[in-house]
DNA sequence: GCGATATCAGGGTT
DNA sequence: CAACCCTGATATCG
């Protein structure tokens, strides 16, 4: 209960960074890290040794101050944080949380293992190189290793997608076996700490570890039973995996990357909304027909980031003479996450992502066929979801900020997966879901054309299962037992 | 064109 | 309150 009011609230806090990334701030992380601060929007403010609540292994975080905000590590910049516990005599420094920033490449083949640096002692420009002195974190941590109390460690990786920018991993407790004084390069004394992680938890960084082999060589992926379930339909291969049991696959069906639309659903009536701009769509372009049926600004930052939900989205089409790179075409690029298709142990197939994905991250479209009437046939996990927008805007209305935009959706959307989809048809139901769908339109030869696609609800590690929210199951509906697991479980989905 | 390096504006804790 | 610190985005160089 606890657990889920904080993810809740971490999540709003995305949403706010998500809104002040629009702006076209520098460094948004730290204006919208200083507006939560400043508000006492944030949790666990308490050092504490051993886990936070609300913050699980594996749990990722693309700025350190996100880790601020929730208690893991305190230091917005400094690798090892620290309280100050009395003693019987005196005051001394405890280790809490270290970061791993991966500088000081320890050529650690075991994830288990991790040989940190101390601090200080700074060897960057204007200051002379000295050496490492025996205070703050240094002696934190050497405390700790006597004391042998349990330290958080945050493992930096680098963002495979934006070289740039780094992810840091919760990898969970450790504890510090020895430390030593080494000569530098530059010929300094600098501490050294050899950290070893706590049996019994869960894996994360050996996940992204295993992950990183799989990129390297399919093959060493077990279980793999198709290296590309999409046959080259889709730009990044799906694999197909299956380590639970000997079921060869899913029910036969035809991969479609999108969607095929009959007659009647092309939404033709609608006013044309493609604009004339001759490079990138611009936010705040008064002149970009697109931009103003947003709203005004790009429903998008970054890398097709969603900023918040909407009852629709208004993206650029094929039609639209600006650029192709216009950063408002995100749910018409293809898939941009390394997913596999896998057999979940009681739920049938299910999706999964190898790669770390970002809140408000564009993950698929819903792909099928179109009909404006609903199909007959039982609903499981064979791939025969049916699935009806007009209640998109329903389920979704609490979340926007744009309450006063037009929207117009004559029929009820259903898409059905049964014969031929996507990678979404294999997504499951769960009560507490870690993506959400999005109503998105946009324009081909003056005809409008209707998606559904799915973002990230929160940040999402490695190898977590996909799931969206099904509905609230209606009359005449067959009902299926929840088999979602979430504390907020409501037994049953359509 | 890319990766490595430099520069710059920063925030929280002590 | 200034020093400390394994920041993060952008510009520049090789």
């Amino acid at each position: 209960m606890r657990f889920d009011a904080l993810r809740r609230k971490v999540g709003q806090l995305e949403d706010v960074k998500d809104s002040q990334h629009n702006g076209n701030a520098k460094r948004a992380d730290l204006k919208a890290s200083a507006i939560l601060m400043s508000n006492s929007i944030r949790t666990n403010t308490k050092k504490r040794t051993g886990h936070v609540p609300g913050v699980e292994i594996g749990d990722i975080f693309f700025f350190r101050m996100e880790m601020c905000l929730v208690g893991l590590h305190a230091q917005s910049m400094a690798g090892i944080d620290y309280l100050i516990v009395r003693g019987d005599r005196e005051e001394e420094p405890l280790a809490t949380s270290i970061v791993s920033s991966g500088y000081y490449d320890n050529a650690a083949d075991d994830t288990d293992i991790l040989i940190y640096s101390g601090h200080g002692g700074s060897s960057n420009k204007n200051k002379e190189a000295s050496d490492q002195k025996l205070v703050r974190g240094n002696l934190a941590l050497e405390r700790s290793l006597q004391k042998g109390n349990e330290v958080r460690v945050i493992r930096g990786l680098k963002d495979a997608n934006s070289p740039t920018t780094k992810i840091y991993v919760y990898d969970g407790l450790y504890t510090i076996q020895e430390s030593w004084v080494e000569k530098a390069k530059t010929g300094c004394n600098i501490f050294k700490y050899k950290i070893v992680r706590m049996s019994g938890q869960p894996g994360a960084f050996s996940v992204w570890k295993s992950v990183a082999q799989w990129k390297e060589s399919v093959s060493s992926r077990v279980g793999l039973i198709l290296h590309d379930l999409t046959l080259a339909a889709e730009t990044i291969p799906v694999a197909l995996v299956n380590d639970v049991d000997g079921e060869r696959g899913p029910t036969c069906f035809t991969y479609l990357a999108s969607v095929r639309y009959s007659k009647s659903f092309k939404l033709s009536h609608q006013t044309s909304f493609g604009c004339n701009c001759r490079n990138a769509c611009q936010s705040g372009d008064e002149n970009c027909a697109c931009m103003t049926k947003n709203g005004g600004q790009t429903p998008y930052i970054g890398n097709g980031v969603l900023v918040c939900r909407k009852p629709l989205v208004y993206e650029c089409g094929p039609t639209c003479p600006c650029t192709a790179n216009c950063k408002n075409r995100v749910s018409q690029t293809g898939l941009k996450v390394h997913l596999e298709v896998f057999k979940t142990k009681d739920r049938g197939w299910g999706l999964r992502s190898w790669d770390p994905i970002r809140a408000g991250t564009f993950i698929c479209i819903y792909a099928g066929e179109a009909t404006n009437k609903a199909i007959s046939g039982e609903v499981g996990d064979s791939g025969d979801y049916v699935f009806d927008t007009t209640r998109v805007y329903d389920s979704f209305r609490w979340n926007c900020e744009h309450t006063n935009e037009e929207y117009d959706m004559p029929y009820p959307l259903v898409i059905s997966a049964k014969n031929v989809g996507n990678v979404a048809r294999f997504m499951n139901h769960s009560c507490e879901p870690n993506t959400f769908w999005q109503p998105v339109v946009y324009e081909n030869n003056s005809e409008t054309y209707l998606n559904v696609a799915f973002f990230a609800m929160r940040h999402i590690p490695p190898m977590t299962e996909l799931t969206y929210d099904y509905g609230t199951p209606r009359a005449g509906h067959g009902r299926m037992r929840c088999l979602c697991g979430s504390t907020r479980c409501k037994g049953y989905f359509v």
